[in-house]
DNA sequence: TGTTAGCACTCCAAGTGTTCGAGTGCTAAC
DNA sequence: GTTAGCACTCGAACACTTGGAGTGCTAACA
């Protein structure tokens, strides 16, 4: 049995109405909708086959018909009327975005709060990953006796750097030496090939006068190349959670949180969907989100590299409009970060001592 | 009317019943505890006065007494007995605070983690405050052609760095020639102190080459010092309010996820905590902190920077314990950073086209 | 043959009444 | 000053009732 236009419509009608009201619907509700021109009784029985065909759950016998997984799912691919953002809505997302937008972290930080704030839901933004990025220079600087800050700038502007103990005493010749043998060697390579690379050989056969410092140097290095790997996460709009009525049972919120706030394992889940846009639902999450929706799409900076923003919430959510918003906040970004070229800015510790000597 | 031996010792009883049950407790109850050997009635009589001295209140009729804020002060100030750390707790501590340590940011975070783990409360840390740190030296490296990155580098080993677009071209010797004055003009001063100077009229006198640059640089200068003085905030342990039975009523749930997510807000707090261990009850803190309790304490890096890091919960909080916990960890930090001198690391974007130059 | 009215049945939510226990305050006796 | 006793209060828990919203089925209708 497929689906007959009459199903599709009545489908619809108990997805959109579950979505904003929350509560089972039932054939009396629906036939009261000036769009469906059926008796109560007809409408029970085609609910009866939708359920029958897996669309529809049932609470208990005397509750209305709630959507299945399978129901959304439809409702998103086919159903779904897409609805364009007010004017007001575009325009402030322009402008908050557009505000303070030299630092690529803090607009992004923004984004997600925009984000949150517009669907009154939990959002999420990550920023590009780096693993294909080309390595541009490698710089030590000196700190103190025992100290020195590597620093790594990528050819697409990113900047990492970190403190390395060193085991043995160094000269600034050493370092300069040390940094133009490393540029030469890593110049214009993808830090994930470099990564997978034996750099100890390197500073057998290249450097023979430093080798006393690869020890502290190497191991450092490999961690400073995977450190610019992380993509931060940045989350916004816990606590819109307790606007929903799915929540309002402590256990749930309690469980939506934990799962939320380990920022490890979401963060895992974020940077392995697909890319563009992406909206999962319930059981086609992995099992710890299967109570939930997601709702991601991809910006991009310099029209490369790739970042990801987007919303969580129970699976009853307004994907037509949410989707807008997002789809327009993304849209945004990567307009933003196309035509300049946004400074990402961090920190690193150190002691140096004489450090401007590093300009002669 | 000043408060008896025997007051105190009901009072007591009162507040670290009432912090373990969260239960009014009545005189019933009190009556059977073996460290107090009078009648229900005497202790009601007792009762009585404490109420009218302002340290109970009622919730209704027939209902056991509940501490106020006032009882709280008395009982952290005279009646607690602080509470010596199980020796697995301190090697957990020491082990984990260690691992890794060499990147105080990630240490800090590690904290707070730790903190929550332990404490079952929302932790909190803060980075240290750089205002007083003094400028090492400036640095400016080339990017593309309307690009640069500037770099900040403190005494105390802190780097940061912003992009600036520049109006105007520039060479890679103006950048040199920058680098060098402005290093000049601010090495060992402190970031706030150069945050209150007239930077633009050293341009315009030292600096008359580069004044076409001055107008690009100068805002993202000021901008970059201001960003030094920022400090991180890590949370952690949001889910275990939900195991309070305070917390069991979703409206004070969410207005405690809201507080305490507000993270500009919340920062501000604790900058403005007083030194040293700090513990705040109820109407001691600000309106919107009325209903909790925050117990807060310093750390110290190379002896001189103070972070700080704490909890927050209901007023009804094991005071004796958690304060254990959190001096514990303050300790073991300070000494860790005392040591060695940690890299805190970040990153900035920028687009360096030949800056191995900047080593020649 | 598809649609609808009618009816019996189910189930939850909300309201009501009752009971029970823990608590208080007060008074009088020790 | 302390305690026992007693009347009283209040909320939590439980059972019970009721009403409404819903279903499924059957039979009648177009």
């Amino acid at each position: 049995m497929d689906l007959s236009e009459r199903k599709l419509k009545i489908l619809q009608a108990i997805v959109s109405d579950f979505i904003t009201t929350s509560e089972p619907v039932g054939s009396r509700t629906l036939s009261k909708r000036p769009d469906i021109d059926l008796s109560p009784a007809t409408i029970r029985n085609e609910m009866s086959d939708l359920e029958e065909m897996g669309y529809l759950t049932h609470p208990h016998t005397s509750a209305g018909r709630v959507p299945s997984d399978k129901a959304y799912r439809l409702y998103v691919d086919q159903l779904m009327k897409g609805s364009d953002l007010p004017a007001e809505n575009k325009q402030e997302i322009s402008q908050r975005l557009h505000k303070d937008a030299d630092e690529l972290d803090q607009t992004v930080e923004h984004a997600a709060q925009l984000l949150s704030e517009m669907t009154n839901l939990v959002s999420f933004a990550i920023t590009p990953n780096r693993s294909e990025s080309k390595i541009n220079y490698i710089n030590f600087l000196p700190v103190d006796e025992g100290t020195v800050v590597l620093m790594i700038v990528c050819e697409d502007g990113k900047v990492t750097n970190s403190a390395i103990r060193m085991n043995s005493p160094y000269t600034e010749e050493n370092l300069t030496l040390m940094s133009k043998v490393m540029t030469h060697n890593f110049k214009g390579r993808a830090v994930s090939s470099v990564l997978t690379d034996n750099i100890t050989s390197m500073f057998e056969s290249d450097m023979q006068a430093l080798s006393s410092l690869a020890g502290s140097v190497v191991p450092s290095f490999m961690k400073t190349l995977e450190k610019m790997l992380n993509v931060d996460l940045y989350m916004d709009g816990y606590s819109n959670i307790f606007r929903l009525p799915e929540y309002s049972d402590i256990a749930k919120a309690q469980n939506f949180l934990e799962t939320v706030t380990n920022k490890e394992q979401f963060t895992n889940v974020l940077v392995n969907r697909e890319n563009g846009l992406a909206i999962t639902i319930g059981d086609e999450n992995s099992e710890d989100l299967k109570d939930f929706a997601l709702i991601t799409a991809d910006y991009k900076v310099n029209g490369k590299l790739v970042g990801r923003l987007g919303v969580i919430g129970p699976k009853r959510m307004k994907y037509g409009e949410v989707t807008s918003v997002i789809k327009y906040i993304t849209d945004n970004l990567s307009q933003t970060f196309e035509m300049e070229a946004p400074a990402e800015a961090g920190e690193a510790k150190a002691l140096p001592e004489e450090a401007s000597d590093n300009d002669k």
